[in-house]
DNA sequence: AACGTTTAGCTAAACGTTTCGTCAATGGAA
DNA sequence: TTCCATTGACGAAACGTTTAGCTAAACGTT
């Protein structure tokens, strides 16, 4: 790999002159300039931004965690952020916990270590260990995205959870439902446990007592939220209507329904937190609650820059709204 | 942020023996290890990556280049690669194209640039091009997946593209269609071709002329499939059964279907290439060709872990075989 | 006792940049 | 003419590691 030494000396120029044409900064005639440029296209010449990093004590790396990329609200996440950066001239160092404990500070601390100007992460794990992982990033700017408990001494970003949920099931309840059935998330993620108040408060807002039965444990993922929503299909006194907290155990409770050879909205309601680009090729098109991914990856970016510019105001928590996306998997009661 | 430096002035050693009982290699005695450990815990030490990626000349970064991030199948095997290459201590750079002609280039350049170990693309390119960012790459190598031409000269995986697309129409015509129409990718990628010569083939082996009506190029997302779904759909002729060339286009044809009211398989039977998460959730479940992901990504990361140790063989082409994954969504034709 | 050998640790030189301070040359003001 | 600013380029010192080469002590062998 030629370096800036072998620029310098084909174009014989010193190294300084080299790294002042590169960096453009600096004053250099148009002549060397061009015997430069000449040179290193001659010589294939990249720079090293690892030597580059070291000197500066930047790295134009930005690092992202994620506890499950094939989760589409991340993937989409992942999408936006990474476009964003590239547009700022960073570079996205992924990481992925896969929902493992200790995988998050991990990654926290390899961020840190290829000393990446800042990290967003969206956390799976619990409250206080969010604690932790700001204390691990120690000076690196920390960004939390999505589920990030109040308590968070970082900066952040979330939605109305509570809100995206009440969303969902007044709609659900719109069509005059009053068996109402939720497939709810793992209760250590703040996002499940809004989610839950946000249900039942609209529940009790219609004057409908939520039934224990009605209320299943799901864990983000497909395999338990089919399960349960077998189980709720089976019950004597059948739900007609389910709201899903998220968009993978989304994908069971639909496995669900097409086991148990039901159509919706005709024998059974469906609305579901996140939308994807698979919702309106289903038959009916699945009603859902979007959140505005690409303002959550703005904000977050945006955040995080601050930061780099120095700003040390205390931490700040930032709230969007979702949106409610009308389709057709919701309907009146069998 | 704490340096080495730090860490042996606390521990009172060297620089040299920190360096020694952070590596593990060389001989350190167990009373200097513990004072060196514990001066580390104090300072809350983390090693720098870039100092140490500069000094060796090796950075634990690999790069991984992907076209569209939201398509599963890239989705699937950025999270299979991440998965594999975190286990054997690298982190993944993640570079976009997002179908940009000269972005590839430019991440390959990127990478190079981050001194990344090696990079894993998979080219949107057209062939030519190709050769080009193996050019670019220089010595830092370059394993091509998915979409990489045969007279590319690096490590390539693929799978049988031809075989896939023959997998699926066969199955079709097992119930007796005739009139079976296919949404191709675009003609410059290598993929889009191959999988349109098996569609042909399959055709022919079973005595049926194919119609230049039935065959639509889609451009490997979601709008175009939709438009050409609604157009084949609406053909006087209708074609029985549509052979869908990848998963981001089945969306497309899917939404088609939905909007005009067709019902699968009674009206017009499906199959496609790629099987994704959602497939099963569909009413009915979607029959598919499933990509070996996993094994890619396998072959991928030890083509690269090969050349890392110094194997200096020629390029070899990897070739996998797919899987067609039979669910619902095709029976006779009406 | 003199000599190698082994062990444990240190010194110092890189790695490829950025950047600060220096310096020569030029030119305008006194 | 002398002096000082300004401009354009350079030299050299960092940045935080790794590692080759070295020193010194401790030990076993003759």
């Amino acid at each position: 790999m030629a370096t800036m030494k072998d620029v310098a000396r084909l174009a014989s120029v010193s190294i300084a002159t080299v790294s002042a044409t590169l960096s453009g900064a600096s004053f250099v005639s148009p002549a060397l300039k061009e015997r430069v440029l000449a040179a290193i296209d001659e010589l294939g010449y990249a720079p090293n931004a690892i030597a580059s990093g070291l000197k500066s004590g930047k790295s134009s790396l930005i690092g992202l965690v994620v506890p499950d990329i094939t989760n589409p609200f991340f993937t989409e996440l992942v999408h936006a952020v990474q476009r964003k950066a590239a547009a700022a001239g960073f570079t996205v160092l992924l990481g992925v916990s896969d929902d493992h404990a200790g995988a998050e500070a991990d990654l926290i601390r390899l961020m840190r270590s290829h000393q990446a100007s800042g990290t967003i992460i969206s956390p799976g794990s619990s409250e206080e260990d969010c604690g932790k992982l700001i204390e691990i990033a120690g000076k690196m700017p920390l960004v939390m995205l999505d589920n990030a408990p109040p308590s968070a001494r970082a900066d952040t970003v979330v939605i109305d959870n509570r809100k995206a949920a009440q969303l969902a099931t007044d709609h659900i309840l719109s069509f005059g439902h009053r068996r109402v059935a939720t497939v709810s998330g793992p209760s250590h993620r703040f996002v499940s446990r809004e989610r839950l108040y946000g249900f039942e408060a609209s529940l009790e807002n219609h004057g409908i007592e939520p039934l224990p039965d009605y209320v299943r444990r799901g864990d983000f993922h497909v395999a338990e939220a089919c399960k349960a929503g077998l189980e709720l299909i089976n019950l004597p006194d059948r739900p007609t209507a389910i709201f899903v907290a998220n968009n993978q155990m989304l994908i069971g409770v639909m496995q669900a329904v097409a086991q148990a050879g039901l159509s919706v909205p005709r024998d059974i309601s469906i609305a579901a937190i996140d939308d994807f680009p698979w919702a309106p090729a289903f038959s009916p098109a699945l009603t859902t609650v979007r959140q505005p991914i690409d303002a959550m990856a703005d904000a977050a970016l945006s955040c995080l820059m601050s930061r780099l510019n120095g700003n040390s105001e205390p931490a700040q928590r930032i709230l969007l709204q979702p949106e409610l996306v009308v389709r057709r998997s919701c309907g009146p009661p069998p």
